[in-house]
DNA sequence: GCAAAAGTGTTGTGTCTACACCCATGT
DNA sequence: ACATGGGTGTAGACACAACACTTTTGC
């Protein structure tokens, strides 16, 4: 398991890794998982979880690999290439080019974390080794954009929801309110959302009991096609 | 420069090439850069320019170094990377890992290419070697969708043109009719277009002198932002 | 004057935001 | 009855497509 990480920086081939910014709402807020390292370089900083692709597997396969150990592959909602990381610098004691992926959690589940990993607020984020921070940063403004433009609130959201529970995952994830009235006209106009026909039973408050939806699909889908410059008839 | 491929692809590591997706409107088509292989596998197969990432180089370094043989660095208006390439199988020899690019070549420049490489229509492809082929149509679809909410258009066109070249330019990426009035007001309300202040004179057929246009920035910028769920106020 | 090419005016449509108002429940 | 939270109606702003019309040139 060690080995000196000298002799491989003058390799002719570089080392390769993935990295997932796995991301959920918890506590009304957007959380990335991050990873306490336990070797060097920068032991015992924060950092992405991954590791090192291996002989036989596909990137894609090698970061569901890694992620198993912090977190259940069948509770990652979605995942998708995010950019590879290149610069001969970003890791100074290897030659290693980095794959980072964005992965998303459904709200409802909490996935048992081992004690070297924890979730952290995106928006308050510690000093995280290598460039990771920016990969964060990258990870975050993907999901904001495809929050407008495709599905991809099913990641995010539990089978059934009302529409405030929704209202407030989107909210979390975009970083300002969302008013739950043009959420939902919005995305029912484009046909994301279905209602269930079931309700859920007010609280102890009161309050008119609110109907239950669920995302169409729950694969990812542009459902607003770029606003202009469309094919002509 | 011959060696034996077998013994590598029981390497730990993986080879890792860059490709360029490399893209000019031609004869008012989209086109794409190929480039004869000479050697095994495929050889003589068409497929896209590139070649093995060294040390000390980041990705792009590597792209725009293989890229110089084949066209002029200094003619690339825009490169991105497009995504990284992993299955164990995409290279029937070796192990190889391949981060493709886009980049894109403005319409008023003709590179000189060498005898082993050409210019060919998208919309017509030959047999590509490997993967190349779904390389090929993510490069056209990541630049038709960046024709829609961004300024990329610079990439395409000269330093300065009219309406009536803008279009064409626009209607060969997206395979579509434009509209020259649409994409006029479209481009001057978001501000991208900016006018000279001069005018081309009309051919021997007469007609009204066109205006002439450049675009204010020659960065890639976002001009539409996502429609929908935009902050209050 | 006439054809050709460029550019503007105008109308209609669809999508979005904002906000007022109505509905269904618990206490 | 009234507070609470969910949902609908409606009006205004804006961006876009389509198309009629005007402008400026060569012949």
């Amino acid at each position: 398991m060690s080995r000196k990480p000298q002799p491989e920086s003058t390799s002719r081939r570089p080392a390769h890794v993935t990295l997932a910014v796995v991301l959920q709402v918890r506590d009304a807020r957007l959380q990335v998982l991050l990873w306490q390292r336990a070797r060097e370089p920068f032991l015992g900083a924060w950092s992405l979880p991954g590791g090192y692709l291996e002989a036989g597997e596909t990137l894609e396969q090698s970061i569901r690999r890694h992620l198993a150990v912090k977190v259940d592959v069948r509770e990652l909602a979605h995942l998708e290439q995010l950019e590879t990381l290149s610069d001969p610098a970003r890791n100074p004691s290897e030659w290693e080019l980095a794959t980072a992926y964005l992965g998303l959690v459904p709200a409802d589940v909490d996935p048992e974390v081992p004690d070297d990993t924890r979730w952290n607020p995106v928006s308050r984020l510690p000093e995280l080794a290598y460039d990771h921070r920016a990969i964060v940063l990258a990870g975050r403004d993907r999901l904001r954009a495809k929050l407008s433009y495709t599905n991809i609130g099913f990641a995010l959201a539990p089978p059934e929801f009302t529409i405030s529970e929704l209202r407030e995952l989107y909210a979390a994830a975009l970083g300002h309110e969302v008013s739950a009235t043009n959420l939902q006209r919005v995305l029912l106009r484009r046909g994301v959302l279905e209602p269930t026909g079931e309700r859920r039973e007010p609280g102890r408050t009161g309050g008119r009991p609110a109907a239950l939806y669920r995302f169409r699909s729950r694969g990812l889908e542009i459902t607003d096609q770029f606003a202009v410059l469309r094919p002509p008839g």
